[in-house]
DNA sequence: AGAAAATAAGACTGTTTTAGTCCTATTATA
DNA sequence: TATAATAGGACTAAAACAGTCTTATTTTCT
């Protein structure tokens, strides 16, 4: 019920975790999962679906891991979630041009098609670059002046 | 994975059609269904939520059933969606001002707090009446002339 | 060259969530 | 008073999810 899924979720730990440490040697997989109290397997599973999409480059070998293969400010939340769970949809048909499952003429395919578009580009907007700088709640309290 | 539940849908579904029906009788769960082709039983439970929430009214005996106890305007999606599926949380620990679960010093728990923020006011601004008029697009379009 | 440490990927299992049904009680109307 | 509706709890089946296990492959380091 509307809700990120915890592979998703370990997704943006990792990477922003290797946005952290860009500048460091290549993480493995289990290196990230030990610090967040992960399991090391689910969180290879995640980083390998971030490689398939390219959003980090992997590096086989001992002292191989992962970086990531973009700015933190090239690569938005959706990327990753999308990359992770597959597209991001509030419902079954909203993309199905034919049938909602099977018999339902739908009278809110229409509507939540304009919702579901909403909320991608609220995710597409927010990037592992603001993901990482921690407070950023300026815009309203610097009008305070 | 971020998906609405069927009960959500369904819920949407029947507001917007006792929104169009405002001045007629009463609906019933099973004439609401038919209608969408959706099992009686499960909508009547979906309109019951509805009805705890004083989204719609109830009402008992034969030639009873469900009004909308509210102006569609001032029916907001996320009102609909939360009666029926509870508090819309992208991840379980957005709340939990303690643990996420057990164990992992969640770095995303705050940047994904602000990313539900801003999917509540997306559902939070649109209206049961906007769902109802139906192309609405023109707020681009509209600068073509 | 060979051991070690890493990724790659598929199959598999247990748990949780979801969808949907069934049954019984209650309420109001015709 | 029969009927048609809501109310609500218990229950079942199916799907999704989280997580594990195993095997193969690649690269580095000694």
């Amino acid at each position: 019920m509307f809700k990120l899924s915890k592979r998703a979720d370990y997704g943006l730990i990792a990477v922003k975790h290797l946005a952290l440490h860009r500048r460091d040697h290549a993480c493995s997989a289990s290196e990230i999962a030990e610090e967040y109290g992960i399991s090391a397997t689910l969180m290879a599973k995640v980083l390998q679906k971030l490689a398939h999409r390219s959003i980090v480059a992997a590096k086989h070998g001992s002292s191989g891991g992962y970086q990531l293969s973009k700015e933190p400010s090239q690569i938005s939340a959706l990327e990753v979630i999308s990359a992770i769970d597959g597209p991001v949809l509030i419902t079954s048909c909203v993309t199905n041009h034919g049938n909602c499952d099977a018999t339902q003429r739908c009278s809110v395919k229409e509507p939540l098609r304009r919702v579901n578009e909403s909320i991608l580009s609220v995710l597409d907007s927010v990037t592992i670059a603001q993901m990482s700088e921690d407070p950023q709640e300026p815009t309203l309290v610097a009008l305070k002046t």
